[in-house]
RNA sequence: GGGCCCGUAGCUCAGGGGAUAGAGCACCUGACUUCUAAUCUGGCGGUCGCAGGUUCGAAUCCUGCCGGGCUCACCA
């Protein structure tokens, strides 16, 4: 990959340029093979001087002398014979190395303020990347946000690293539970719309699904007195299983046997499939309901997608795949002429892939859509963003892709994360315990503008832009909150705690953001200067100037690895640190009454290049800073 | 039962061979005449689930166990 980073003469990184140097040292002083050696290279530890930090232990066997004096023998050669290194200093066996400052001026003032600092340059490939592929039939929540923060975050990411991305999402609109709404709003819907209840679209859909759910249970509920449903009971209940329990278990076979709803909502799906016009006129009407109302909270969330595939016309595909296998014999067909792949070598299951009856199933589709994608996009590489609960459904699918011998099979990656829960516990929409997603934004707004009335920095500007401002805080807080969690884990979700707007927050960083901004404003109206020439005239930085600028210095590389680890939780706490660095900087620090004026430029050219790239780490969440708050 | 994931401060989370294990919240504490106090200072807080092993060095790697989750459909 090639970063736009350096300028030619400082083509190589530190990293590079020391363990060059470490290597020549063994070689110099030890006569051993010094590029045989794996030098230990790490952060320094902050309490202790310096920038870099070389581990000596794993040379004691070449050296033959202890640690302390290889450490001090390495640091006088790198001292003496590589220019960036300024000082050593040494402790316990640990080299830490001090950088010129020269170095950190040159890197920051050519490289770490230029606007697209951390940016890679195209590398020509696509990649497709999936994410929040809801059903139709109710609202987006918690969940769905948690999803598609990932993948907007990997996103971004993987174009900042020079890809070419395509942000897609697969919608669940066909099938039995959209079906339960459509049957449910024509039961009782009595003609109402969106419209004439003022209700937000999509709500106004799902809160038929959650009608029809009522309506059964109230209707189970009646059966159960039955004898029927009595005599079941006392034939197939096991002992000491209370009647209670047993009908909790029983409902879905109540639903397919019994009821009239669910018989009522199965024909509704027969009829959808048999193209039934009216059906399929309903079908859309209450679809298209759904998708204006996702389309707000998409754009609430500020995400947008490049292409929207339909499972009502990918459920069909992936015959031709099967036949493929078929062909290829990694698929095989049983007695009764279902199709199947058996990767029990793979330590997966023996798979199915087509009924006896010729009719497909959901990984089927899943095949039939990668290749579509393919065909769309020709991208050899694709992200699936979706919950860690189908991890053995994605392995499955990937491996069959592999046998398959499909030319973008060893691109496919699930995005795999952990499902998000409340304090209380599991999310449970039957319990009515989940957390929509629109309501959520609205709580977090909220909150903000409560902090925001507290304070008068906002003083001035139209009602219009302080409303912006304030939903750029809220939605900043919510979604810092939701992304700083690594992927893999399960995360507890404290409403309380997503509003916080202190400490490792959203606004926070957009605070040290504004800060930057602010003494920018400020010196265009004392006429400070930041020229650069200037600001290359500044001597001696301070611990907290050399911090920021080092820190500055592990953004492009820290970009690379979370787009290649589809891992946004690692800028997160970059931003934050960052941010902290800064606040931390200003608070001990006078920017435009420096002591010189080389020192002001050189302060400003530093909040510009920090500035630039918290708005950067920031925009790859999909979290907006504002210029003040 | 098999497979995968998780277990670190009261709570939410970082760290995934290297120095005395870190942040934030909460609690206690000090700092606004200044470029934004949504900030900064100090304090309190730990058998890194348990037990073995590998190593100069283990929260980190290996093995076994304990606890939690997901999954192993001709459902989606």
């Amino acid at each position: 990959m090639n970063y736009v980073l350096l300028p030619p003469a400082m083509k190589d990184s530190l990293p590079q340029i020391i363990e060059a140097g470490v290597q020549a040292a063994i070689s110099d002083l030890y006569g051993a093979d010094g590029a045989a050696q794996t030098i230990t290279l790490q952060a320094t530890r902050k309490e202790f001087e310096g920038e870099f930090t070389v581990v000596t232990f794993p040379l004691t066997r070449v050296a033959k002398k202890k640690p302390d004096e290889i450490a001090n023998d390495l640091g006088e050669y790198l001292k003496e014979k590589v220019d960036e290194v300024a000082d050593f200093n040494v402790i316990k066996g640990f080299l830490n190395l001090v950088i010129q400052d020269n170095y950190w001026k040159e890197f920051l003032l050519s490289s770490a303020v230029a606007d697209d600092f951390g940016k890679a340059s195209a590398n020509g490939e696509t990649v497709v990347v999936e994410f929040s592929s809801p059903n139709t039939n109710k609202p987006l929540h918690l969940g769905h946000v948690r999803n598609i923060l990932l993948g907007w975050s990997a996103s971004q990411l993987l174009e900042m690293a020079g890809y070419d991305v395509k942000k897609v999402q697969i919608i669940n609109d066909r099938g039995i539970a959209i079906c339960k709404s459509m049957l449910a709003w024509q039961l009782f819907g009595d003609g109402a719309t969106p419209e004439s209840t003022g209700k937000k679209s999509d709500h106004f859909v799902g809160d038929f699904y959650v009608l029809f759910e009522q309506k059964f249970q109230e209707e189970y509920k009646l059966w159960q007195q039955s004898e029927e449903a009595q005599a079941i009971f006392g034939k197939s209940a096991k002992e000491g299983l209370s009647a209670e329990a047993f009908f909790k278990s029983y409902s879905k076979k109540y639903f397919n046997d019994y009821s009239k709803l669910g018989e009522q909502a199965r024909e509704m799906l027969l009829r959808w499939e048999a193209n039934d016009p009216e059906v399929r006129a309903l079908w859309e009407k209450m679809n298209n309901w759904v998708y204006a109302g996702f389309e707000e909270t998409y754009a609430a969330l500020g995400v947008t997608f490049d292409k929207l595939y339909y499972e009502s016309n990918t459920y069909v595909l992936g015959k031709d795949m099967v036949d493929k296998g078929l062909e290829m014999d990694v698929f095989h067909t049983r007695e009764d002429g279902s199709v199947y792949a058996d990767l029990t070598d793979a330590k997966l299951s023996e798979k199915t892939l087509m009924r006896a009856d010729g009719t497909s199933i959901y990984i089927t589709q899943d095949l039939g859509t990668a290749r579509l994608r393919y065909d769309d996009f020709g991208a050899k590489r694709m992200l699936y963003t979706v919950a860690d609960e189908q991890n053995h459904h994605f392995a499955t699918l990937f491996e069959l892709l592999k046998r398959l011998e499909e030319p973008y099979a060893d691109g496919l990656y699930h995005l795999s994360y952990g499902m998000v829960d409340l304090p209380s516990g599991r999310m449970k929409s039957r319990e009515g315990t989940v957390v929509d997603a629109d309501d959520l934004m609205k709580e977090v707004i909220h909150e903000a503008r409560l902090v925001s009335q507290e304070r008068a920095a906002t003083e001035g500007l139209s009602q219009e832009d302080q409303d912006a401002i304030i939903r750029q805080i809220g939605l900043a807080a919510l979604k810092f909150h939701i992304i700083k969690v690594g992927p893999q884990k399960r995360m507890t979700f404290d409403p309380k705690e997503s509003v916080d707007m202190q400490g490792q927050t959203g606004p926070y960083v957009q605070n040290a953001y504004v800060r930057t901004r602010a003494v920018w404003r400020k010196a265009d109206e004392t006429g400070a200067s930041a020229d650069l020439d200037l600001a290359k005239d500044y001597t001696d930085l301070a611990p907290a100037e050399r911090e920021l600028v080092h820190q500055l210095y592990g953004f492009p590389e820290l970009v690379k690895t979370a787009a290649e680890s589809y891992d946004p939780s690692l800028i997160a706490m970059f931003c934050y640190e960052l941010a902290k660095n800064l606040h931390k900087f200003w608070h001990d620090h006078s920017i435009l009454s420096a002591e010189t004026p080389a020192a002001i430029a050189f302060r400003l050219q530093l909040c510009k290049a920090v500035g630039n790239t918290l708005q950067s780490g920031m925009n790859l969440l999909g979290i907006q800073v504002p210029e003040r708050m």
